[in-house]
DNA sequence: GCAGTGTTTGAATGATCGTTCAAAATGAGT
DNA sequence: ACTCATTTTGAACGATCATTCAAACACTGC
């Protein structure tokens, strides 16, 4: 077949949930042909190099998360109640026998010391998705506490994904989100997921 | 040279200072002989296998991080207090160019996939972490409020260690600290970082 | 000063790494 | 049907990976 090319989005979100498992260093080529189907010219051809499908990868998952977070906060009934939303689900993600994190964080930790061109690329994504969050708190807070919030609720980002290694109870994972921001409204979402627990 | 065997200890803290900045899988074992001088057959005699050493190099870590925060916080005038020190450390620590980050935080991330017995070892070590912080803090705090506040504690720390890679503004990541973890006495040592700023 | 135990040396091992490329296969344009 | 541009194939490349081991060496105890 000559024009009609291998599933490229497939591709991509196969190689993702391979880098995001493994690292860039952890996951190499081969496996990223078994797990791709496809064979080493053709993955060289239209990606160039084993970065170059990493940063598809990379952007691939930042878009999914960017758009998985904005729809929530546009759906729930105040931008707050949906960070809640947001930020339970992460925990209970961190209870599954396959968590692995946050693709970004994970890149962003195992790439800082390499120097490679990616590193840019994942600081950019990580603070894009901090000013998301800034710019849909600002609708409910001023400009400064927005931002502030912001970057707090960014440091507890950061913090469950590593924290949800480390199997900890799920009920005090919540309690120490709820200690660390405390201007949250917890108790809407509470009864909301606990109700399908 | 028979029973004068190399400096361990000195091999010990050159391959942890390279393997925190690399990771595992990120440094090789040619680049740990030139780090510590020692050539294959000395070092596998003395480690066994790259693991090995990297196990010794955590524990090495571990350790000297336990015991800073230990002295800290039996130093300071109060734990609250010696808490705000470590964390405005952790802050200032972020702004160098050669930060990496904590070496467990790391480490976690990058082998949580690999299922190899080093992570139980990692989480052990971080664990161990929370619990020091826990068991001090209640000397100010009832136990059950000690150990949700250890736990928020913890939040934040793991979320430094990725929030400082972003470049932004001290000020600013203080701000947040001081958003998420209300109960700190943050006065009291404001005057003492910015004095020596 | 010799024997023996234990350490250091560094070349060599097989495996696997990321990557390449000539050849085969495919479908569109005529 | 034939041509040609493009994609797929998979064997092969040199480099580097973690690791080994026999030989050289150094020190202790006699």
């Amino acid at each position: 077949m000559a024009r009609a090319q291998f599933d490229r989005e497939q591709v991509i979100q196969d190689s993702t949930r391979l880098f995001w498992q493994q690292g860039f260093n952890g996951a190499s080529m081969q496996q990223v042909f078994k797990a791709t189907g496809l064979k080493p010219g053709s993955l060289y051809l239209a990606f160039g190099s084993k970065e170059g499908l990493y940063e598809a990868a990379l952007e691939h998952y930042s878009r999914q998360s960017r758009d998985m977070v904005r729809q929530t906060l546009e759906s729930a009934p105040t931008v707050s109640e949906g960070i809640c939303q947001l930020l339970i689900q992460m925990v209970d993600e961190s209870e599954d026998a396959e968590y692995c994190s946050c693709f970004l964080i994970k890149s962003q930790l195992e790439l800082a010391a390499s120097g490679c061109s990616l590193l840019t690329k994942v600081s950019t994504y990580l603070g894009a998705m901090e000013d998301l969050y800034a710019e849909c708190l600002s609708q409910e807070y001023p400009r400064e506490q927005a931002e502030t919030y912001a970057a707090s609720l960014m440091i507890h980002v950061y913090g469950i994904r590593v924290y949800g290694y480390l199997d900890r109870p799920r009920e005090s994972m919540i309690q120490a989100l709820q200690a660390g921001l405390t201007w949250l409204p917890w108790q809407a979402c509470d009864s909301a997921h606990r109700s399908h627990a």
